[in-house]
RNA sequence: UGGGGCGUCGUCAAGCGGUAAGACACAGGCCUUUGGAGCCUGCAUUCGGAGGUUCGAAUCCUCCCGCCCCAGCCA
């Protein structure tokens, strides 16, 4: 391991795990889990917490379980929990058998919250949410005691009992911890820990018409599966003493630790739920796998592997500080894994036809094409060239600029793995002006070499043969959002939407070695960028094709300024 | 005006009293049958601010400033 490596691996979290491993806490072990609630689809800020949580347990030796917090029926579905278990499978970690449900613990939590009435520690509370509400107090008043704060413990017992059969209506009572209405922190204030709710969950039905809160739910359902340290985010800072009290009220040995961390925050996207769901609902997106969306099936279909994003959670690394990514640092690493792994294809996006005046009519010639410049390993292809050949508009320019290397009247390029040509004429549309052909010849020579008086050639530009290639659809992605940070945007966060953030190419032409490529795989597509087949709208007859990323581009920003 | 957090390069982020890592971005250059990849170079005299302690402070102390979170029967 390199002294980089040491420093991408460590962390606060890690200090602390470190600090309790040294003094023998749970017996040196390390468990930690995953805790998603199925009520929408993961992202790339999930996939930070996925990765610390496994990466933790693996780097200790320790588990992590995948755990799905699902004590809200409203908005939770088995559609949830089946995306979640592909997404976090096909980033890479394995939870064995521990794929656990708080739902499981409905039971074991309701006889906790028994054992907390008994103890005095709570009462059913039958004021109203308003009321609640309003007893709470502000941030800077204290808030006032409940009437039913002293309710007997046999009449909570009874009124909790008959919550739990479904006597009582939504909203008519609740559990609440008795704590301290006179808190600093509002958390601590009598918090509710079971509220009424008629409605069906997805995993037990009808069984339950009361449910857990959060606060009471998750710490216990840790000590259930013997977490020994608790990961979230730095919102649940501020309920930290409460997830303390439960725990030192009901279990006595081995309790779990909550730690805090910052969430993710990349730039030009939006990773909360809410505004997640927005643009699904409101179709802003084609679904919760459009390849332009952050989450972890969008970033699937775009063409990111698992490699790129869990590199990209190490580069991140995890503190406290709020933070906004830059995107360009995950696209990079999208690039650097791909630029390793992507063989090497020529397509035509934009195409112009150039004719080669001096090759022979009909002749077919099978070029030989590596794979991958640097990685012979990874073998070679057979291209077809002809008289016909298709490159891309913007490869030709009329008058072109200071230091531009490709073609242009007078000028020769290389045609990648083939020939160098030269310039010979234009043909023009008559009616529209625009120019229709190009007309080149080429030097026979320089198949595998330079010409054969050594005059420099520039410029290398790549090229499909026209009559063999295979017309195909390229969607173009960009990213989503015009502003840095839409999350922070003033007014609606959708007006900040980039309109261009798709655009289709239906008349594009790649290469025919890829006739039947498989839905996923990925190329790079030389001097273009990183494509992919579309794993759900590609097919033999109509391949279509997502750019995953273009290549960085130096002429583009030369020619741009 | 309560409580809890956080402030180190454009963006992330190391640093844990001994004199500011690294990555992305950016800017130059080399090389090149991808203007790709690769390689080289540059990029915080300064750590939110002001005092103080110390031979020595981003690290310790004091005060101040700024930002985030908390008043769901959501998680």
């Amino acid at each position: 391991m390199t002294q980089q490596d040491i420093q991408a691996s460590s962390d606060f979290i890690r200090e602390i795990i470190d600090e309790d491993i040294k003094i023998n806490k749970h017996s040196g072990k390390v468990a930690t889990r995953f805790p998603p609630e199925p009520n929408g689809y993961l992202h790339i800020g999930h996939a930070k917490s996925i990765c610390l949580n496994f990466g933790i347990a693996k780097q200790y030796k320790g588990t992590c379980n995948l755990r799905m917090d699902d004590t809200d029926p409203a908005g939770e579905s088995l559609e949830y929990v089946d995306s979640i278990i592909q997404d976090v499978r096909w980033l890479g970690f394995d939870w064995e058998d521990r794929l656990f449900y708080a739902s499981d613990y409905f039971e074991a939590l309701y006889a906790f919250a028994i054992q907390l009435i008994k103890a005095g520690k709570a009462y059913v509370c039958s004021l109203t949410a308003d009321e609640i509400r309003e007893y709470r107090g502000t941030l800077i008043e204290p808030g006032q005691e409940s009437p039913y704060r002293n309710r007997s413990i046999e009449e909570n017992l009874d009124l909790f009992a008959r919550m739990r059969a479904g006597e009582f209506e939504d909203g008519t009572h609740v559990l609440r911890a008795k704590i301290d209405m006179a808190s600093p922190n509002i958390v601590m204030r009598d918090p509710v820990i079971y509220r009424i709710k008629h409605a069906p969950h997805y995993r037990t039905g009808n069984k339950w018409v009361v449910y857990p809160m959060y606060d009471f739910a998750h710490c216990l359902s840790d000590s259930i599966e013997n977490i020994t340290h608790s990961i979230c985010t730095l919102e649940f800072e501020n309920n930290r003493p409460l997830y303390d009290w439960i725990v030192n009220q009901l279990i006595d040995k081995n309790r779990p630790r909550q730690i805090e961390f910052a969430r993710l925050n990349v730039s030009y996207t939006v990773l909360s739920k809410r505004r997640l769901i927005e643009l699904v609902e409101n179709k802003y997106v084609a679904g919760w796998d459009d390849p332009r969306m952050p989450t972890i099936a969008g970033m699937r279909r775009r063409g990111y592997t698992p490699d790129a994003i869990r590199n990209f959670c190490g580069k991140i690394g995890v503190a406290k500080n709020e933070n906004l990514v830059d995107v360009s640092l995950l696209e990079a690493c999208v690039r650097d894994d791909l630029n390793e792994k992507a063989p090497r294809a020529m397509a035509v996006l934009r195409p112009l036809i150039v004719i080669i005046d001096n090759y022979p009519d009909g002749q077919i010639e099978k070029i030989k094409c590596a794979n991958h410049p640097q990685n012979p390993e990874m073998g070679t292809r057979t291209v077809p060239f002809s008289k016909r050949l298709f490159i891309e508009r913007e490869d030709f320019e009329e008058n072109p600029p200071k230091k531009y290397k490709r073609l242009a009247p007078g000028k020769e390029v290389r045609l990648r793995n083939a020939y160098v040509i030269r310039f010979e004429r234009l043909i023009r549309d008559e009616k529209t002006g625009e120019i229709s052909a190009i007309h080149c010849t080429y030097a026979p020579e320089t198949l595998n070499g330079p010409p054969s008086d050594d005059r420099k050639v520039e410029g290398v530009i790549h090229w499909v043969s026209a009559d063999q290639a295979i017309q195909a659809e390229i969607r173009l992605y960009d990213r989503l959002f015009n502003v840095p940070n839409p999350a922070a945007y003033e007014g609606e966060f959708t007006t900040s939407l980039n309109n261009n953030s798709l655009e289709v190419v239906t008349d594009a032409y790649v290469e025919a070695s890829l006739k039947n490529s498989a839905p996923g795989n990925s190329y790079q597509f030389e001097r273009l960028g990183y494509f992919c087949v579309d794993i759900k709208d590609s097919s033999p007859n109509k391949p279509v094709f997502n750019r995953i990323v273009p290549l960085r581009d130096s002429w583009g920003k030369i020619a741009g300024r």
